[in-house]
DNA sequence: GTATAATCGAGACGGTACGTCGGGTCTTGAA
DNA sequence: TTCAAGACCCGACGTACCGTCTCGATTATAC
């Protein structure tokens, strides 16, 4: 039997619930009061806990925010995969309706601004998000695609990190900056878009 | 027809040269201590103004920075266009590589990095950025853009507005998040796959 | 027949109208607000009038407040007199139990208190205060004095300066450092004290 | 019996050293700028100590004030008492003539004048400094009242309360309102007129 | 009987201070 | 040693007024 993987290392007088009740209080606060007005001394009374218990462990609220995140997505990473019927565009498009649901719900959508903006001002914390969010993320999908590029029906020569950038970057960019309103439609018109390109076909 | 006189609508006991102070401040100052430490104390002090003057005229820190945006590219309006060589794909790539030359600006990386994230989390002005910036430069590229389509270099059914999402969310993204690198050959492969589509052609 | 006799000198161009709203809205406000809270955009805006036209005429708050109670007691001056029954001390008692009713009178009662105390902190202040209003009741009060005093109900040497000192002083001093009630009881015990000293009589 | 460690009751975690810093910065501001100009922020300024420290522990300018007094007089209570010659009258100038001195040492005369003109807008203010300063110093000199009195040298119905206001109060008075110079000679002449009586000695 | 210049209401302006919030550090006493 | 609690110094917030400064729009003489 293995021991507990760890996502941040700890000292062993670590309190875990106070821990556990800083994460929980963040993200819960930033979903109901918004990042801007989201402050450790509320995360702190929320979590009924001292601040120097925070700064001990974190170095910035965005690091807190960021681990709340990854306390969230804590199990289900290794064992996730994009799905596979064989229907490479309909798969594509079942995956991108769920990111627009997801990225719909108003219990997410302050929080993932919050992280997200963060990030932006953040080098550091990008760095980490991209090893420990990003990056596993970026495995998954680039899985499911490698398939259909060994099936041929992704060029051969196409270069897959630009692949996950062509298909989910449009959609991401149009959320954070609320260009155009996000509908399974839309979804399913990027999917089938990025896929053909935009010029014409034989 | 006459002249436009004043880009803002303006009360007529508006002192123009504390709007104009104001403004170079914050878009001087976002690059010099980054958006998190800038401060209307901040911006006052530099410009030379009571802090109740930013107060009576701008209803927050990111309207005044938004301001700032929109009083650099006052003037480019309405004539500019993107080159027209007759090559879509050249012409495209072109104008791609220019904006990665911009965003990899430090003089404009941060202010731009700052504006975007505001805009992310205040609907008012997302909405406010949508019709003054957002709106007139994604015009400017669908009207290239339908040139090559009306010449069949595009697909007759093609929506332009997600043709533009396609081509310049990727790198948004990219850069917002610092995913990767921005490069030249980024911007290149970018163009090239869009176009083309992630399948493989003919 | 004389012309209107003017407490200020005014510029033939001055709005009496102004004046008298401006002086009418400081003595309301300070007695609503209470000194502290009693500022010049107040007065202005009740009055109905620009800052500038109280800056125009008055150097300062107390002026301004000095004046108000200047106009106040404009026409009473000059033909006022303490009552005379022949009883010097029936008379003080009278005098003395009317000015206990003023001062607890609470429409006066805030006025006198900022306009005593801006005149403790503002020398020039005092000095037009003594002219004005101390010295003209001040004479009244002694004119009553001597009366006594040629009748031999005064010590012959007495300096009537000072016998208005130790008669008013004590009521005035209780009443601002609030160092007990004011009653008539207490009127009638300073005047009969300081008439007979503390020594005994007799 | 135990001696006394702390004059004002505090919390436990309250800084000593902040709390003397406040005081005696305010007690030297309001010297130097006069009372209108002190500010919380200068006074915070000058003793090296947040604003928050200040609010934290006094509800206005006036408390602090108060308590910079208090801290001055702290120690000389409960010992001291007027001189006793056995001669009342020239006693009540010694001391009535200190009194005077007192008052014209500028380095006294604007802090008392404020903490007078304090209390005269503030009844919370007046009832403490009631308790904590003028019943001390009044019980002081009813003391030596008492002496006389016992001993024949003052009416044996004289109300010693009165008394003292009957002595001091012109004193105060004047010194307040700045009716007139404050000399030896006026403290001799008012303690001679006071004991004495306006009225004519057999 | 009109010019014309001082005065008016209004309110923007550069400032100072307000009283509050939160940042990040430090200390205390209990577990 | 860590924790909850919270005082501390500090910087910024957004507001209230300060006293100065334009702005037209009245007025009420002096031309």
């Amino acid at each position: 039997m293995t021991t507990r993987r760890q996502s941040t290392p700890n000292s062993s007088r670590r309190s875990d619930a106070s821990r556990r009740a800083i994460l929980t209080a963040a993200f819960d606060l930033v979903g109901e009061v918004g990042y801007a007005k989201l402050s450790i001394e509320g995360i702190a009374a929320r979590a009924g806990v001292g601040k120097q218990t925070i700064y001990r462990w974190w170095p910035s609220k965005g690091a807190v925010l960021f681990d709340a995140f990854l306390a969230l997505s804590e199990g289900e990473e290794g064992e996730a995969a994009l799905p596979d019927t064989g229907d490479l565009e309909a798969d594509l498009k079942t995956v991108m309706r769920a990111t627009v649901v997801e990225l719909s719900d108003p219990r997410y959508d302050e929080p993932m601004r919050a992280l997200t903006t963060e990030i932006a001002h953040d080098p550091g914390l990008a760095a980490v998000y991209r090893e420990r969010l990003d990056e596993p993320m970026r495995e998954i999908k680039k899985r499911r695609l490698a398939i259909a590029q060994r099936a041929g029906q992704l060029a051969g020569d196409l270069d897959l990190d630009l692949a996950v950038d062509v298909l989910w970057g449009p959609l991401l960019n149009r959320w954070l900056q609320r260009t155009g309103p996000l509908t399974p439609e839309y979804a399913d018109n990027l999917v089938k878009t990025a896929l053909n390109g935009l010029r014409p076909r034989g």
